[in-house]
Order: C-alpha cells, then structure tokens, then sequence
DNA sequence: GAATGTTTTAAACATCCGTTTATTCCACGC
DNA sequence: GCGTGGAATAAACGGATGTTTAAAACATTC
C-alpha cells in the first residue's frame, strides 16, 4: 500500500492548499502535516517547494493538453479545409476543461490554480507553463483565427485574453461570489451552471462591434 | 519637510511594491529600506502590515467612491425618473477609475491592487472593503438593474461579475499581457487604449442572449 | 530654555520558513 | 541470513519575517 503513494498524498494536500491560500501562504510544514507525511519528504521527492508547485500543475495541465490536442486533431479531420467555428471551438475547450479534473471532481481546485498562475508573481511557473505548454496555446489561437477572420489580428489577442479573463476571474474567485450569491438570490449554482451562462457572454464578448477609433475614451 | 511625510514615503513605495509582488512576498523591511525608512516607523504609524495594507486601499478607494457617489448624484438628476442607459453607467464608472489614480499617473497600479484584492487570500482585505465600500458597489448595482429590466435577477448578477473578471483581470495582469502582444504585434496599448477595446466587448456581454435552459452543457 | 509629547532610531525578540544532514527503517535480491 | 539501496524520520541549520523595546532626537508649548 505505501510504496510512493507519499507522493499522491503531497500532491493531493498541496494543491487543495495552494489553491485555498496561495504559494507563498501555504508553508511546507502545513502540506506535509495535513497530508501525515514527513517534513523532508518534499525536498525528497520533489527537490524544492517549486518544483512541488510545478508538479500540481503538470498534474492537471498533461492530461489537459492531451485531451485537448486529440479534441481539436478529430474537429480538424472533420471540418477537412473550412474554418472551425467559433462557438464550437470554445465549446471544445470547455468540454475538455470539465472533463480533465471531472475525475478528482476539482474543477474548483484547477480553476483557482489557473488564476493563481496569472495573477501570482512566480515567475519560474510562468517560464514553466509557457515552455511546456504553450504550443496547445499558439495551435488553439490560430484556429481561432481562422475562426474569426473579420477580427484584426491585435483586436483578436485581445479579446481572447479579455474572455480567459472572465472565465478564470469567475471561476477561480467562485466561492465568494456563489455565498453572495446564495444569500442574495437563494439560487445555488453548480460550476456547470455558470459555464452554461458563460457561454453566450463570451461569445457576444468575441463578436462584439469594433472600438471607435475615437482618440480619446472619455471626456 | 519631514514632519509626517514618512507616512506618505511609507505609502507610495508600499503600493507600487504590492503590486508587483503581492502582499506576502513584498516584506516591511523591503519596503521601509526603499523608503529610506525606519523599520519600526510602518508599527509606529500604522500598528501592523495588515493595517498598512488597508491603508494603501483606502488612499484609492476614499476619493474613488467619493466622486463615483457624486457622478452617480449627477446622473440621477439629469435622469429624473428615467433608467439611467448601461453605457452610460459603464461610461461614468470608467471615467471615474480613470480619474482618481491620474493624478499620481499610477492606473496601472491601482488595478493591480484590486486584483490582487480580489485573488490574494487577505481575508482581512476582502472585509474591510466589503465594510467600507460595499454601499458603492451596491447603487451601482442598483442602478444597473433599472438599466436592464429584461434580465432576470440572477443572471445580471453574475453578469457584472463576469464583466469585473474581464477588466479587472486585464488591466491587473496588464504587464505580462503587453510583453507578449508587443513582441507579437508590434503595436504598443496604452491602458486607455486597453479600457477603448474593453467598451464594446462590456456592453456586448451584458447584453448578451440569454442562455439556453438546457440541463446539461455539453456532451 | 526647561518640560512635554511626538517621531525616529538601532537593536533585540520570538517565530516561521525552506532546506540539509544524519540516522533509522524496511523491502528485496543474492 | 545478510547486506544493499531507496524511502522515511527527527533534528538541526541558516536566514528572513513581523513585532516590540528602550533609548535618542526632535519639535512644540509654556
């Protein structure tokens, strides 16, 4: 039963606390103590704290680009030379987005993970996800442009980052927003649900009208 | 000269290293040495770092929702018993962000303050601001609400958050997002430019077509 | 100009941190 | 059975953190 399972238990405490606290927050001596493990066993199996944060992202992101590479591999067999369209594009990554951490049901968990990973300094994690994962990034971002050829190119960068926005913003600060929510409205939302009222949101965000290109924004 | 200037040396390098790194990560001695501080002058005139970061808020947040209460005040009469339009209420709140910061030019620090805010645990932050500024959001919200009668309550709820995700997670992760789109693009933004952009892409997500009422989201 | 109250300073304090070391435990192959 | 090597453990290390203390410097008032 023992043999290297110390290493699931690590990741499986750190990334519940990562994602609860932050990095810098959440001490080795909290991960190792709740996961009934040895303080050193980190440092052991892992190398650094870093490599530890690196590892709970590799955990969710290999599957995920996998998934997401096969998905996107059998859209372009299908629509042969067209252009894939848009909402079936974004349907196609939040599919695989349910479905990667659907297993450990911790879809909470990897959304926060994800904003972490932008909002948090961490510039090794940064340098870490853009080498190891940024290609799925560039090939999903081409099919988009493809997708929406009326957009100019600048326009296009930057209302894909504005729609992640919204989606990692939402799902990542879920919990504050779902008790505000309840107390408000008495209405208890699943994350599926608030992907289902994502989805016109950032398909209207994507298709909306150009800017003016008025000179100045405001009075 | 000196008299309490310490305080305001305190404040000015506090929030600009916040920014950057974050609550946890920027240390007192970090700070107090940049401001060519005493160690001890941050307990002295604040009592703890929570305490100065609260402090760093309130130095955006008091004149923020000072004049935001009074543009509101303004719009009110002009509209008498009318709904005051969404683009115009998306208009004022913009034009407010982008005064109340201008004056020390420090927009981009102010929005990554508010991300951080929203994403650094700090559950000390989120109360204090929630104490102190929950009214503002609330006659904003309000006022959104005359503005779009078609939604149902819920829904415009979770709309304006999803808006707040897109600005905020923005303009806070504003550094990274430019390097990239400079190298890409060749075409440098300005916030303003960013804030032109982020209009239309606003007003297309709320007004968006209702979602489908169908049980699941995907296959 | 002495007294008073506020601000600044240097030093120490008590914790907490990530990492390393040295030892012990335990399973497996010979 | 014994020895070997990988894994677990307890303890310590060096350094950084927020906070407190006690003395010095300064400004203000009478």
């Amino acid at each position: 039963m023992a043999q290297t399972d110390t290493v699931t238990r690590i990741l499986d405490t750190a990334e519940v606390l990562f994602a609860e606290r932050g990095f810098a927050e959440t001490s080795l001596r909290t991960i190792t103590s709740k996961a009934k493990v040895n303080l050193a066993a980190v440092n052991y199996h892992f190398g650094s704290k870093k490599a530890l944060i690196q590892a709970v992202f590799a955990r969710y992101l290999d599957p995920f680009s996998e998934r997401f590479h096969q998905a996107l591999d059998e859209l372009e067999v299908q629509y042969r030379d067209e252009a894939i369209p848009l909402e079936v594009l974004l349907e196609t990554l939040a599919r695989t987005v349910l479905e990667v951490p659907a297993e450990r049901n911790s879809l909470k968990v990897f959304m926060r993970l994800l904003g972490l990973a932008y909002t948090q300094a961490q510039g090794h994690l940064r340098r870490y996800i853009q080498e190891h994962y940024g290609n799925v990034f560039s090939r999903f971002s081409d099919l988009v442009r493809r997708a929406t050829p009326e957009l100019p190119e600048a326009e296009r960068f930057w209302r894909l980052h504005f729609m992640l926005g919204t989606v990692i913003f939402t799902l990542s600060g879920l919990d504050a927003l779902r008790d505000i929510a309840d107390k408000d409205y008495h209405e208890h939302v699943s994350v599926r649900d608030l992907i289902r009222r994502l989805r016109p949101v950032v398909v209207a965000g994507m298709q909306a009208p150009l800017p003016d290109d008025a000179l100045k924004v405001a009075g």
